[in-house]
DNA sequence: AAATAAATTTAGATAAGTCTAAAAATAGGT
DNA sequence: ACCTATTTTTAGACTTATCTAAATTTATTT
């Protein structure tokens, strides 16, 4: 079994390799994990030491088949304790992050599997990201920014791409939640704002918003 | 906060001053632990320090306040999710265990507040063990060792002394669970065994069972 | 009360994960 | 292609929790 610090560094990895689509580089890893680039070198030694990263000095990083397996099974748990939190335990959706975090690395395959049925095999977290299933498998949905609309255009709300607390109780408090319809009233050009209309309100929202907002269209 | 082995340490000082009613000794702890005595006096001053202890070299220690109301909340978690996994997962008695040695570790009051909340503020674990309250309160049962009962005496079995997942087997194998009524047929003086009624049926059981479960009477 | 046994503590080492500071390798600009 | 800037790695140190072996304290036995 793997430290809890090398299942950090393997998830890190993992969003870090989705989100640049590319090999992850020792700077970027640092950041990611908010520590030195000398540790990030150190824990990649001992990663690829154990087959679960292929790493070429001074090329950045990869996962191994094995190291991205493990890498959505602590996904996977860290999803499922929070909507266990939020659906079960009356947590908030920014309230859980934090403990899941803790959760994620409790290792008893039958306590997720179990919990999961529990649960009722939920598909997606309470951000709206998908919950990968026993097998590791994972829907990729076809979602795009509130950002990248035009005027005029809708979506329905389906994740946060920041999961700050800060900005899930900006949504909140503006009632925007996942499940609900938006539509582009406007676009400022000049700074990116727009209005939109929420459930029959109308709302002006900045890029920084927009941009991590989620949307399914059609 | 307090690390793992922290909390595990003063689980064990805990259980150990309950079992003999006194202070602890150093070698006492190390086996409890499984560890080596002098591991445990390198951790009993760095308790000492952080004033979770009563410490004086050479004379074992005792829980100071805070460290018996840290213990108890400790205990709290790890029966809360033994409940937990039995009541709402499907997992036996005998396999709670260890997953609730991972779980009790997780730092976050609100999720032990609403975890004993949905459970429905359950009294005992699994095992007939008492779960504390959110203040540390816990009932001091009135029981006793069924190997204590004389000949044609009876009791309700309310809990096991030894969890072990062969004992716990044992007893379900034989139909012997919690909240049962059990009456002692015969004693045999010469190896301790015992006759007893359970459900109608007859079985002999040897002296280690009688000393592992416990009774309530009247 | 001295000698011996047992329990406990100290000293020094090890492994995991982190750090700072210095060295080495790669990448960019002209 | 060379010089410089950036990135990455190495070297050495620190912390936590553990170990072995040796030293010290307490307890027991005669």
């Amino acid at each position: 079994m793997f430290s809890f610090s090398e299942e950090n560094y393997l998830k890190a990895i993992f969003h870090l390799e989705r989100k640049y689509q590319a090999g992850v580089s020792t700077n970027a890893l640092a950041e990611e994990m908010d520590t030195k680039a000398s540790s990030v070198t150190d824990m990649i030694k001992k990663l690829s030491e154990k087959e679960l990263v292929i790493y070429k000095k001074y090329q950045g990083v990869k996962l191994s088949e094995l190291g991205g397996k493990t890498a959505i099974q602590v996904i996977r748990k860290h999803r499922l304790w929070e909507y266990f939190l939020v659906e079960k335990l009356n947590f908030n959706w920014d309230e859980v992050h934090d403990i899941a975090e803790q959760l994620e690395h409790i290792k008893s395959e039958k306590l997720t599997r179990e919990l999961d049925k529990f649960l009722g095999y939920p598909k997606r977290d309470p951000h709206g990201d998908p919950i990968p299933d026993a097998e590791g498998n994972f829907s990729v949905a076809n979602k795009m920014l509130l950002s990248e609309l035009g005027k005029a255009e809708k979506g329905i709300c389906v994740g946060v791409k920041d999961s700050s607390s800060e900005f899930l109780r900006f949504l909140d408090k503006n009632n925007i939640s996942l499940g609900k319809e938006i539509k582009v009233l406007e676009k400022e050009a000049f700074d990116g704002s727009m209005l939109i209309l929420i459930e029959e309100r109308e709302l002006r929202i900045s890029q920084l918003i927009s941009n991590n907002l989620y949307i399914k269209i059609q």
